[in-house]
DNA sequence: CTGAAAGCGCTTACAG
DNA sequence: CTGAAAGCGCTTACAG
């Protein structure tokens, strides 16, 4: 009852038993007769012990800690995953000790040996990629790393994502059956996987019926980004009829940049992004776009990182999920659309 | 270069010194020769040497990790107090671990006793309340507690919000200069002291001028409680011509829903918010908003926690930021208003 | 400046 | 089941 840390030495006096023994009572799986159990679990209490977690990770190796680097926290999608991630982790017994990355490399590799110097059991990274020096740091510490929403093209790490090239052809598909033929993509960072992959399938469906994008404006996942590009586009000779917008962070720029300048010109333009965000529903925006399936994507992130930890074993993954088209206001409907 | 971890044993054995030498060459302002670190630098880099944070935290009793709880990540407000908070105190060479908490209050207890097993140097509750249990249990555990965004009544522990009854005052001028006769308040929770200091400074400055609020509706700081609120407004005898929003999160919810439902009135009723979060300046909405200064509140409560860290003493302080209103146009401005 | 040693608070074989 | 002891990887007086 009066201050500071109370250890199991002073549990055990109080109990009068070994200091093992009050280990044992709060060790899992650890054997214990009744009798001790009470006797320690009684002392523990008057005297509000509870174990040192980090002398624990020492003697075991396991700090139950994640690593999770997070960067775009603006873009409504982060916060949520953030979330999910955070609470699934926490029901397995998994703490979260958590980073702001910037988009600087350099910046990601002091990061994440930061994270590896508390022994984390494993690592989260949230659209940020990975040096491959880093990616070797961790093989050799034996700290498991998935990428979340990010795919690596080495493969020298897990990575769930996501089906982003049949995402972006589902967008296309969408927006040639409503008739659009000025159909315009303003991109998510062509440095990324996702933002590349997203490109590729749209740009793919397209030539397959034999168009082409009026335009492909990197947009770099930013609101800034995305103005500029809207812009550009409205000012070019010939302005979009749709525009595929890389996700739905900058969809709402492009929405807010055509109402507050081309507002003749806007009712008639159909958008389309990617993610599904909260805000997409909220009718202000009503925005078409490709959901990801979040809950999925995390309980497989979760579920592999576990499987890593508990098999020992870093066998790469790559882990692809099929997201689907939510319709709503924002884009022209095409005629019998359905599904 | 092969695998595992690389103890300061190891890096002591290559460098040829002990391994108490090998320490000090890492504890920022031990003693070792010029030649003793350039040994062991050399050494500790061929073997990707780092020391192991954790069994430093055992014997320094300092673990430089401060525990975070979080709750309303879906309120843009709290990614970016998020965001700067954890860089703030990255910047300082601390830590992170991010606790979710919903708003129960069984689940922060636990969730506290958990990051206190964890050994923390200090706990940071954004918009989420402390039991006295607990309160005491910090106490006792000598882990200084500050509250972000909400207060305490006993002054048990730290806190520090905007200057909230000021900035509830400041709305309701506003609104009154702007000639309106019929205002309503769609309240924070009022278990929060944020949202009761909202509404009392609102309704002293309406009494002042002789005035009372059209309806003060709890909307819980949810987009379904404020989308609740609207219609009861909107529905009620005699509909209001201003609503002042507990928070942007909110007001955000009550503009789609007058959009939506009430497109003839909607245009008429003047709407304010409270927090100026990002989107707040978004042209779909131009939310006329009472800033919270973000900045300065994080800095505050991080220079609090590091004095109190560092200095030992846990008196308890309670800090006021005055926020300003930022005029957009989603509520008729005063002729002549400025500032 | 430097090394040997104690100690941080636990867990876990090892004997009994 | 239980206690004594070693060990996890560090830091830090203590002598020299």
């Amino acid at each position: 009852m009066s201050n500071a840390k109370v250890t199991s030495l002073e549990v055990a006096q109080r109990a009068g038993v070994s200091q093992s023994a009050v280990s044992r009572v709060f060790t899992p799986g650890a054997s214990a007769s009744q009798k001790t159990i009470d006797k320690v679990r009684k002392a523990a209490q008057e005297l509000g012990y509870r174990p040192n977690v980090l002398a624990r990770s020492l003697t075991t190796g396991k700090s139950r800690i994640i690593g999770l680097v997070v960067a775009y926290l603006e873009n409504q999608f982060y916060p949520e995953v953030l979330e999910r991630l955070s609470n699934a982790l926490q029901r397995r017994g998994y703490h979260v000790l958590i980073f702001m990355a910037s988009q600087t490399a350099e910046n990601i590799d002091s990061v994440m040996q930061e994270i590896l110097d508390y022994q984390v059991d494993g690592i989260i990274l949230a659209s940020v990629a990975l040096s491959s020096d880093l990616a070797a740091a961790c093989r050799m510490a034996q700290v498991p790393v998935i990428l979340f929403n990010r795919g690596q093209d080495d493969g020298e790490v897990s990575a769930v994502t996501s089906a982003n090239v049949l995402g972006g052809r589902k967008v296309a598909d969408f927006l040639l059956a409503g008739g659009h033929d000025r159909i315009a993509h303003i991109a998510g960072w062509s440095g990324s996987s996702t933002g590349r992959d997203r490109a590729r399938g749209f740009t793919e469906a397209l030539a397959s019926k034999g168009l082409a994008p009026l335009a492909i404006i990197d947009g770099k996942y930013t609101r800034a980004g995305a103005q500029t590009a809207t812009h550009t586009l409205m000012q070019g000779p010939m302005p979009p009829d749709a525009i595929f917008v890389g996700n739905d962070h900058m969809a709402f720029a492009v929405m807010d940049t055509l109402m507050a300048h081309y507002p003749d010109a806007a009712h008639g333009i159909s958008i389309v992004g990617y993610d599904d965000v909260p805000m997409a529903a909220w009718q202000a925006y009503n925005l078409t776009t490709l959901r990801q399936p979040v809950n999925r994507m995390v309980e497989k992130t979760v579920s592999t990182l576990m499987a890593q930890i508990e098999g020992g074993t870093i066998a790469p993954e790559t882990i692809e999920i099929e997201g689907e088209l939510i319709v709503r206001t924002s884009a022209r409907i095409p005629k019998g659309w359905k599904k």
